[in-house]
Formats: structure tokens, sequence, C-alpha cells
DNA sequence: CTAAATAGTACCGATGAAGTCCTATTTGTT
DNA sequence: AACAAATAGGACTTCATCGGTACTATTTAG
């Protein structure tokens, strides 16, 4: 479906909750109830961030997460790598040509290179598309101001829409 | 993982092998044994590109598909939406409040909508990818160069296998 | 008439997404 | 020191979808 996962959703969620507030530190507990996401999902997203150097975690009462990095330097790419793994527009962009040496024949990766009239072309496209999602970052998300009737901090941004 | 379904890797073979050819017809058969595509598969994703309107079919013997419209005028976005269904970069995109009447608090649709920070911003980068997709056209896929036929322009490949 | 093709649809196994739960470990507070 | 609040790191379950198969019906050239 072409489709980012929700965990990638939330993940966005919770980031630009961080961004909008880059000192304080935010408790899983915090995003989930003001977003409703469900809570024990949301942890082990915050874990994936944080193991990836999006996020900062502190342990302990009062503890909780931060950007770990300027929101401008976190971009919708890297969120997609940290909970989702690495983007992959088809099957043989990632292909490496390792074969069971006891039988050649047998191909592990994408055994449609060796035929497909669309493999090259495809490869320029994807190298493409990573470039876009490189370049939005979490600063451009949370620029535009506010989307969203409900949180009241999001009137500062300037400009609305 | 942000992928495109092989699916759509199998049509984008098929409407660039009826590309390269534009008057002849080709059979679900000569495509799959050509590119070792299995053969119901296929004959299941050509139906759906017919269905979309991508593709003409001839039935009986000699029959086969050609492209409905010329190359330059299918894009990307077009067959990942006649094989995959409709991109969806996150849940709310296409978000429509339906609620069943007899529960007005079920909300059947994504129910973050009301409290998503993200959600407008997210909107517009889904607009610029569906107009990156759009933007690539077969004629794209099928330029960088008479690719198939034969394995000499596979040489390039940086997969080397 | 027959064989070769598409049309439509139902079905199945495997994989991954979405979500839960449990047990450490860290650390501020009392 | 004890406790509670938080993260760390897993294993686990459930369910939808993907990848693929199969069957029947319909069209049509020879």
């Amino acid at each position: 479906m072409l489709a980012l996962t929700r965990k990638t959703d939330y993940a966005l969620i919770a980031l630009v909750h961080m961004a909008q507030d880059p000192e304080g530190c935010c408790s899983a507990r915090e995003i989930a109830t003001r977003y409703r996401v469900p809570l024990p999902l949301l942890m082990n997203i915050l874990k994936l961030l944080t193991r990836r150097g999006l996020a900062k975690s502190a342990r302990g009462p009062r503890g909780g997460y931060t950007l770990a990095v300027p929101a401008g330097e976190i971009s919708l790419y890297d969120v997609i790598g940290a909970v989702e793994g690495p983007v992959q527009l088809v099957q043989c962009v990632e292909y490496k040509p390792r074969q069971a040496p006891d039988d050649p024949l047998k191909v592990l990766g994408c055994d449609l290179v060796t035929v497909c009239p669309v493999h090259s072309p495809i490869q320029a496209i994807h190298g493409k598309l990573v470039e876009f999602l490189s370049g939005v970052t979490l600063a451009d998300v949370v620029a535009p101001g506010g989307c969203c009737k409900s949180a009241g901090q999001l009137a500062q941004s300037p400009l609305g829409a």
C-alpha cells in the first residue's frame, strides 16, 4: 500500500512533541496520554529512537526523552530507518550477492536481477526517493504551525498555515 | 518497511516490456517465462492493470496485453494505485469522519486526527510524495537505455552478480 | 471444434505489523 | 535504606496483508 507504518506515525508525533519543548524532558507516559497512543507501544518506539541516536533518554523519576540533535538534523528518512528498517523501493535495492557456497545456483537475494529490465532505472528512482525523504526534516514538520486545534502551545507558531 | 510490493515490481516489469514493443501484443505467458515471474500471479496483476485502464487486453489465441496509453502518461503513482491500492503516507491522509451511527464514540477512521500535532504538515509531505511518484512515468523507466534485450546493460550493475 | 488466451474469484501459507506483558536496571525522593 | 518512577530489553500474541495457487467461465483465432 506504500504507507508508513503506524509506528512511524507515533514516532513522528513523539519527536515533534519533543521538538516543541526543546529543553523539557518528556516521559513516554506524558506523550502517550496526551496523544492517546498506546503506552507500551510508544515505549518500544522511543527505545528504538534512542538506540538510533535520534533521542536521548534519562532514567529514573523525572526522566524521559529529549531530542538528541536539533530538529533540523533529523530527517524523515532517519525516522523511518529507525522504526521500520531500511527503505527498500524494490526488492533488489539492497541486494547483496550472497550465495550459498555449496549451491551456487541458489541465489539468496533477488534473482530477478539477472533478467530484470527495470532494475537500474528503478535504482535511480529509489535514489531520488531517499533524497526526498532525507530532505524532509523534523523542523519542516514542526514549522508549518498549528495544524490541529487541540494543543494550546501550538498557537505559538507564527502565521498559522 | 516502506517498500513497494513485489506485485508492483512485476507490474513495472510487464509494463516496461510492453512499452519496449509498443505495437506487439504480449501474452502473460511470454512475459512470465521471460522474466521468471510466476505466471498465475502475473496474470492477476495484468488483470488489475487492465481494469485500471493502464493496459488493453485481447482475448483468444494471439491475444495478450498492450499499453492502453503512451508510456509517458503512465506514472509510478498510477501503477502503485492499480496493484497496491492508494498511497497513504500516514493513516489519516484519506481520513473521512465516518462513524457508526449507533455508536458515535467509535471512530472508524484515524481518531488521532483530533489531537495529532503532525497531521497537517504530514499532509503536505504526502502531497509532495504523490507529486514525486506522479512525476515518474514509464517513459522515464524505459528511457535510461534499452536495458533489456541483453545482459550487456547489466554489466554496469553495481551488484556484479 | 478446439486450443489458447483473458476474466473473475476464491483460497492458502508465511510474513510482518500492532500491540501486550514481563523482568531488569537506573535514579530521584522520602 | 526503601520506594517509586522511569527507561532497557526482550518474548509473546493476534491479525491483516502479501505472495502465490487454483479453479471456472468467457472470448476468439485457426
